[in-house]
DNA sequence: AATGAATGAGCCTTCATTCAT
DNA sequence: GATGAATGAAGGCTCATTCAT
């Protein structure tokens, strides 16, 4: 026998669904708890105050974000380096454009960059250091430097600016600054992973063209596998 | 012999200040009157209402922005695509960094990006849409594609989206998912600059690689400085 | 056991009273709110604005005119036009002159008259209109012409302008304008009815001198319980 | 040489209009200024405050109402009662309808019974007053009966309360409830002539074959022109 | 004689929160 | 476990008035 969804619950999801939508300052509790039936001291009484309710959802988005990336980590492991970037535009636009109930973290990250809270801290220190500390360790290994060399970290920055420019708010579509907007996450996805593994590349290619001008030469450290192909 | 500021001048620098600190929404018109030892009435009084005074600050600011454009592309004339690429990113990115008194556009454009408001079509029209049609022109000569192409477009968008990331939002800051922090505009565009040129090298180098491949020839159309030097 | 009146309900009362008084523009939520005790967001929460809280109470009104309109049709129904001319205006004059619990719809009528506000639309299509058609009905059957013939029309707007002034607004106490002061309603309407009904006499007479004069002869038509009386 | 018209003056003359058409509150200090182009502050300078602008005009126009007044009445001065009303009518409907430069106090006087301010006193004491007076006096020889009589004031309502709504205010328009609307104001005064004509002519026949049939006789006092009319 | 600038009191509305049941 | 009712703080705006020049 089934029971009614709790009215906690309800809130959760809808309250989620809005947060991932407006962001936090842009929605009232009364529209939350209106949206589900209930009251609006529902809010409070469940979750103490506004943030309460949010905290849990980011929380909860969280862990689901943790596992995700650990999956996708796991997903690369073996592969080379330009797999593994790949993979991990892929995944991350694709997130960002699909909504999907139970799952409004990248949506709240967005809206956290554009409004943030008290929440941000958490967010930062759980969801948006470790994927950078990845992304960082991944491009490190394609450009054949330290995960925290300088160009490794600008690098990574220009990879992920263009990934979070694929989520278009309301004023990113005003502005037509955005991507091609046909909504094919995979085809956006394939446009930032040619555009930053090129890049990558091409620096690679100098920076082999620069050293062998100065009658320098290949002394180990990380292996780099667009040097590899570059000069293949 | 000096006047002492007059309270129209002193709002709309205090206002200015706010506004491109936090944003419109975030600031009330008692913070704004308060600031400047005025009465709530002053900002009715002297701009007709709140939109009315952070219009006029919009607008100033635009025209700042309009004679600085049109700077920029005066420089790069009589260069090649690449050098005025570069000249753009150059200029742009040293707008976003360095703080001008009386020139807060770069940061009331981001405030416009995360909660837009009524001027936001304003600012579409006098800055986003001339900057983004002369961005799509260079790229177009640098991909030897024109200028309305999708590639072309989301090549801009690449770029664009490098650019904006140099403006360090508080949210920004927090995440730690900008490029490195050395306040070097210079450094930063250069790191833009190269990866944005390297990946459409790269690009163009894949598609020639790909015609040839499939025995065709260059046809004509326009030029592209970096086929030309791909291919030298 | 009585509950203690809840606090929507004295909104509601004491708002009547107010803007049955001084009408919607003149009264201040903070003083509905004050009058009973309660918090100036009390008015908002309850009735969404003032304006609908001034709506509820307009309507209530509406509601309890429309079965006196009722009432006041089926007692003229089976008499004569004079009759019905008669007991309309009684009818009228008694619900303008005495206060009722609950009922200021005739005093509200008066302030949005003076005042007008967006309800003014619905009164006219659930108050004005079925009165005046009413109205012109039985005249129109007094002077033997059709209900939208202009004389007729003319003649309501006469009868309804006397009744109207029997309600004692303010400014026309202090003018001196008004009907004898006696408060005796049933007197009142005595005169309006005397004055109304001579002066229709009057009219269908000279009319009836005027096509006698020309050698003229009734023809049929719709009778005129008037002409009968003067060939009488 | 023509000197360029005061602010002053020009201020009572823009002032004068706004406040006939929309009465002292609906009207702010801003548009009177603004409306010939002087500084908010030129009303409390030439006037003390915004009464004492109103004051001034209202009081104006009661000087040339007077001089009015007293030429209708010496206009009929002569005639007979009849035609005494008659005139009364035309001449008071013409000035609520038609607008004259310098001469609003009709339409002041409407804004005053609907909003009033503390001129009405004034306006009480030296228009509405000497003109019930002389219309009582007429009404009182039509009748046959002295002028405090309390027939005699009530018919004096009911002719005022016709003309009263000859004067279109939006709500009026709206409620669809005045005369026929074709801007004719002397059909409109012949309407209202007729009517009350008829209607008192009918109450002086009916008093008079009352006292016949008491076995009556005419007993001095005031003549009645209108008896005289009934019994030829 | 007149004005630009500035003020203060007041109004309606919004919203997260709290309280008693 | 949940709610209807009510609150208080705050925000943007209007308007007649005042002050210094």
């Amino acid at each position: 026998m089934t029971v009614a969804p709790l009215t906690r619950d309800q809130l959760l999801g809808h309250a989620a669904e809005l947060f991932a939508e407006r962001g936090f300052h842009k929605v009232t509790v009364r529209e939350i708890s209106d949206g589900v039936g209930a009251n609006v001291a529902a809010v409070n009484y469940h979750f103490g105050d506004k943030l309460g309710l949010y905290r849990e959802i980011v929380e909860g988005n969280i862990a689901l974000m943790e596992e995700t990336m650990q999956k996708a980590m796991d997903a690369g492991r073996g592969g080379d380096a330009d797999g593994q970037l790949r993979a991990f535009i892929e995944v991350f636009v694709e997130r960002l454009l699909t909504p999907r109930d139970g799952n409004q973290i990248q949506r709240l990250m967005m809206r956290e960059m554009e409004n943030p809270t008290p929440m941000l801290d958490v967010i930062v220190e759980r969801v948006m250091e470790p994927r950078m500390r990845y992304l960082c360790d991944v491009i490190g290994r394609l450009l054949g430097r330290p995960s925290d060399d300088r160009v490794v970290r600008n690098c990574a920055a220009s990879v992920h600016a263009q990934c979070i420019m694929c989520k278009r708010t309301p004023a990113l579509v005003r502005m037509n600054i955005g991507f091609d907007d046909d909504g094919d996450a995979a085809a956006l996805a394939d446009h930032i992973a040619e555009f930053s593994l090129g890049a990558m590349a091409s620096m690679v290619g100098k920076t082999m063209a620069q050293r062998e001008a100065r009658g320098g030469r290949e002394v180990g450290s990380a292996k780099s596998s667009l040097k590899a192909a570059a000069s293949a």
